[in-house]
DNA sequence: GTGCGTCCTCACGTCGGGTGAGGTGCAAGC
DNA sequence: GCTTGCACCTCACCCGACGTGAGGACGCAC
C-alpha cells in the first residue's frame, strides 16, 4: 500500500504544497518515488505525518517537531505519554483562560477596575514584583467607580440602567432575607442564588453551576468583590457564597 | 494613567517590537504620543491589547482580530459570550484529540491496523465517501496481524513479548472467570477490570477511570476491537465493558 | 494527437513578527 | 557642562511555514 501526494493530502487534510515543504526540509521524506519521480508514501510515512500534524496543531515549530519525532530514546509509549500530557496541560490552560474571562466580566459587572497586571494575569506572567508601587496606583489613584462605569459603557445607557436596577432590586431583597434570619441553605436564599446566576446568564454569558461556584469563591477571597457585596449588607458575600454552593449542589447531584 | 511601550510590553508579556507592529498595521494605535514622539498607552488601549492577545492565542490572524474587535454590533457582552464559546469549543476539540490518542494507542496495543482515513480522524475531516473502495483495501489487503506487529515494534522485542504475555495471562484468567459464571459486577470481574486498567497505565499511559470507560465503549462498538476480545472468549467484550463500568463507578463515587 | 488530471521543480509572495543599525530625549554621575 | 546609560524612535532586512503561479513531464482516454 503506497499513496500519492494527492491522496495523502486528501485524507490528512493538508495541501500538496505542505507535503512538498515537509519533504524539502527533510521532515517527512516519502518512502520512495515512482519511476516518473512521483512521491510515494507508505503506511509508516502516514503514521509519521499524523504525529507531525499532532505536534504542529499544538503550535510546535517544525524543527522541534522533527527533534521530538527523531528522538531515539522516545519509543511509541513515551510519545503517547507526552502527547497525552501536552493535551491535558493545554486543556487546563484553556480552562484557566475561561475562568479568567469569567472573572474579568464579573469585575466589569460590578464596575471594579482591574490593574494592568491583573488584566494580563491570564497569560501566565507570574512576575510578583513591582507590587508596592502597584498598590499605590490602585488605591491611591483617582479613578472612581463612576469613571470605570463610563468606560464600560459600550452598552446602551438604557441597557446598563436596567441591569443596574435588577442588581439593586436583588440586593435589597437579599438584604431583607438576611434581616429575616434566613439561613444560606434555606429555600429563599437558594432561590436568590439561582436568580443571581440567571442574571449573569441573561446579561453576560452562559453561567453554568460550576462557573457560578467559581465566582462565589472569588466573592469572598477577592477584597474588591467582597466589598461590592458586603456594601449591600455586611456578611452578604459569605452568605451568598454558601447559598450559591447549596444551589449548585442541588443541580449537579 | 498612561504607559510606555516598555511597561506595556512588560505586563502583557509581548515584545516592544510587537507593539510597534500592531501600531503599524493599525491594530492597536496608542491613545497618544508624548512630546518626544513616544507612544503612550492608556487603560482603554490595555483592554484592547488584552482582547487582541486573547484572539491571537486562539490562532486568529491579526486582520480577523481587528475585524472582531471593531465589529460595531459586538458590545462587551457579545465579545465575552464569543470568547467563552470559543474556549469551550477549543476545550472540547482537545478532549476529542485526547480520546483519539487513547483510541489509537489501544489499536496499537491490539495490533489492529487502522486505515489511513482513521488515522487522521482526529483532525476532523468528515469526508464520508470513498468508503466502498476503502473497505476493499481494509479487508481485501494482505496486511496481516504479524506485519502490523512488526511495524509497531519500536519497543524492544523483550518488552513487547513481556507485554503480550501479560495480555495472554489476563485473557486466560478472564476466560476462566466467565466459565465459572462470574457476573460482570462481581468482585472477581471488577478486579480483572482494574488489572486491565493498570496494564494500560503500566505499558502505555496514565489511564484514568474516565478514559477506561471510554475505551470500554469502543470495545463493543468497534468491530475490530470487539473481535480482539471476543476471540479470547465469545461475549468477553461485553462482559468486560460492564466490569469496567462497575469498576469505574466504584472509584468515582 | 490532443486533451485532462496529476505530478514535478523553480521561484517569488505573505503573515507575524525578530533582529539589528543608526539616531533622539532625558536623567544621573563626574 | 559633558558624557554615560537607558528607553524610545524609524528604517530595513531576515525568518518560518507555507500559498501561489509558471512552465513542463507523465499517463490514460478518446
Amino acid at each position: 500500500m503506497s499513496y500519492s501526494v494527492g491522496q495523502v493530502a486528501g485524507f490528512a487534510g493538508v495541501t500538496v504544497r505542505t507535503l512538498h515543504h515537509y519533504d524539502e526540509i527533510g521532515l517527512l521524506v516519502p518512502g520512495g518515488r515512482s519511476h516518473a519521480g512521483h512521491r510515494r508514501y507508505d503506511d509508516a510515512d502516514l503514521d509519521r505525518l499524523q504525529q507531525i500534524l499532532f505536534y504542529r496543531e499544538l503550535g510546535f515549530p517544525l524543527e522541534e517537531v522533527a527533534a521530538l519525532l527523531d528522538d531515539p530514546k522516545a519509543d511509541p509509549r513515551a510519545q503517547l505519554r507526552r502527547q497525552h500530557e501536552l493535551l491535558t496541560a493545554r486543556i487546563e490552560r484553556l480552562q484557566q483562560m475561561a475562568a479568567a474571562v469569567e472573572h474579568a466580566m464579573e469585575a466589569r459587572r460590578m464596575g471594579i477596575n482591574l490593574t494592568p497586571e491583573e488584566k494580563f494575569e491570564v497569560f501566565g506572567d507570574k512576575d510578583p514584583e513591582a507590587h508596592a508601587e502597584e498598590a499605590e496606583r490602585r488605591w491611591g489613584g483617582t479613578e472612581t467607580y463612576e469613571e470605570s462605569q463610563r468606560r464600560a459603557a459600550t452598552y446602551t445607557k438604557d441597557d446598563w440602567k436596567r441591569m443596574q436596577a435588577e442588581v439593586a432590586s436583588w440586593g435589597e431583597r437579599y438584604d431583607a432575607l438576611m434581616a429575616a434570619g434566613e439561613p444560606p441553605t434555606g429555600e429563599a436564599a437558594i432561590a436568590m442564588a439561582e436568580e443571581h446566576r440567571q442574571h449573569i446568564t441573561k446579561w453576560f454569558y452562559e453561567c453554568t453551576y460550576e462557573i457560578h461556584q467559581g465566582l462565589a469563591e472569588t466573592y469572598v477571597s477577592d477584597e474588591r468583590f467582597k466589598e461590592f457585596y458586603d456594601s449591600m449588607r455586611p456578611g452578604l458575600a459569605e452568605h451568598l457564597r454558601e447559598a450559591i454552593t447549596a444551589n449548585a449542589a442541588r443541580h449537579t447531584s
